[in-house]
RNA sequence: GUGAGCGUAGCUCAGCUGGUAGAGCUCCUGGUUGUGGUCCAGGUGGUCGCCGGUUCGAAUCCGGUCGCUCACCCCA
């Protein structure tokens, strides 16, 4: 037992139960994507770690301590991707896309590692749908990615959703507003939890987020970002609310939102899954004004979000019965080989056909077929004659070789 | 990285205050020469996570270790 291979820590296989409700979430994704235009794109699952420590920046936590990085053969220091949207933005400076009409919008989802403590929702391989709009300013992105979001997780019927919004401005706004923020903190320290207090400056953002009462307190009268907005971002801000709210969209004023990447600017928004634990959030993302021209290119603005399949799926919590066949073909000692060209005719005609591939005797063949839940069950008598039995009654009569495709085709 | 709970067959679990492993489900075979779903009988399958200690003897007590789970942190 203890010798034998497990999934490393953190990952998990999908199993055949697991893969239909996978598959739907991934069908109404491409579907909702490809009809706003957003087309696909795949990167590679590593990258040049220089991109990551630049890209999502050296102070956060995902750079500091959770990325898998490791030396290739040739001495480059290479790190298996912790977040898509680096990437997404590297190849499009690496395709000069700023020629192609704008904004580019693109699309993908695949695995995303991060080395970090395993818990309900949380894994070291998990996947990511991701949408990206590089290349506009408008608000009318950052609201049509929201609203596109919105429509995926409602469509596929993700219970007790919150939208939360708020925004975050320009690094300058932001930076200044933190400093305010966290003298207001020293001022009031006193009054605050230990906690709390003791991560004034790792992260003052946090204190909004206490159940401490004096802290609470002190909270209710604390400056927050939404106030220290600049004339410009105010305005951005106020239209994607105006929009969202066109479109019917509930979401609650978070001016609190931090987002764990240094790349965010102007909005940023998350969907949290009422009852899934405390990893609760199921997608998020926000306006990367400054990212691409980090990485070197020209200023580009780009928004774009992340939604955790897996996190949607624990929402969804269930499975569903793999596809049940169409027929079982069953033969007697003679005929295996007959049978499997049969089911290869049947297969050809659509149908899903199986076959013993066991080398059962007849009740165990005719079991099988019982339990795989097929309609019908084709019998290979030795001699050549073949019988016709539906499963459900138990009728069955001998049927002719060379109906037996057509007739099945027809129930 | 920190904390808490747990670790017996593929799955769900039982095994009281220590005496050298069980049930249900699943799977396979058979129930008078090859026909299922109910029922009956039988079978496959576990060095009780691992290492060490206490003991005449440990799945059962103690220590360590690994793993899993949940939470902190942070994020999808």
């Amino acid at each position: 037992m203890a010798e034998r291979f497990q999934a490393p820590r953190g990952t998990f296989d999908v199993l055949p139960a697991d893969a239909a409700l996978r598959e739907r979430v991934e069908a109404a994704s491409r579907e909702l994507l490809g009809r706003a235009g957003y087309l696909r794109i795949e990167t590679p699952a590593f990258e040049d770690t220089e991109l990551f420590a630049r890209g999502v920046g050296e102070s956060t936590d995902i750079v500091r301590k959770e990325m898998f990085t490791f030396e290739d053969q040739g001495g480059r220091s290479i790190t298996l991707r912790p977040e898509g949207t680096a990437s997404i933005a590297r190849a499009y400076l690496e395709h000069g896309m700023q020629k192609l009409p704008q904004p580019v919008k693109l699309w993908w989802h695949g695995p995303v590692f991060r080395h970090e403590r395993p818990q309900a929702g949380r894994f070291r391989q998990f996947t990511q749908l991701d949408a990206e709009a590089i290349g506009s300013d408008s608000p009318l992105v950052d609201a049509e990615l929201i609203i596109l979001l919105d429509e995926l997780l409602r469509g596929l019927e993700v219970p007790a959703l919150e939208l939360r919004l708020g925004s975050l401005g320009s690094p300058q706004a932001r930076a200044e507003y933190r400093r305010e923020l966290i003298s207001y903190l020293r001022d009031q320290a006193a009054e605050l939890a230990e906690d709390v207090r003791e991560r004034i400056d790792e992260n003052p953002l946090r204190a909004f987020d206490s159940k401490h009462e004096g802290t609470r307190a002190v909270m209710a009268e604390a400056p927050t970002m939404l106030d220290r907005l600049d004339a410009e971002d105010s305005e951005h801000f106020a239209t994607v609310r105006r929009l969202l709210e066109q479109a019917g969209i509930k979401y609650r004023l978070d001016g609190t939102l931090v987002r764990g990447l240094d790349y965010y600017t102007r909005t940023v928004f998350e969907f949290h899954c009422g009852g899934l634990g405390a990893q609760s959030q199921v997608a998020g993302g926000g306006r990367y004004d400054g990212l691409v021209e980090l990485l070197g290119g020209p200023a580009t603005p780009g928004c774009g979000w992340a939604a955790g399949i897996e996190r949607i799926l624990l929402a969804l919590e269930g499975e569903e019965p793999p596809p049940r066949p169409d027929v079982f073909v069953a033969a007697a000692e003679g005929e295996r080989e007959r049978a499997l060209a049969l089911a290869t005719e049947l297969r050809h005609a659509g149908l899903r056909a199986e076959l013993d591939l066991a080398g059962r005797g007849m009740k165990g063949q005719m079991r099988h077929a019982d339990r795989l839940g097929v309609a019908n069950a084709v019998i290979l008598d030795e001699g050549g004659a073949m019988q016709l039995r539906d499963m459900r009654s138990g009728e069955q009569r001998e049927i002719d070789v060379a109906n037996v495709v057509e007739e099945l085709a027809a129930r």
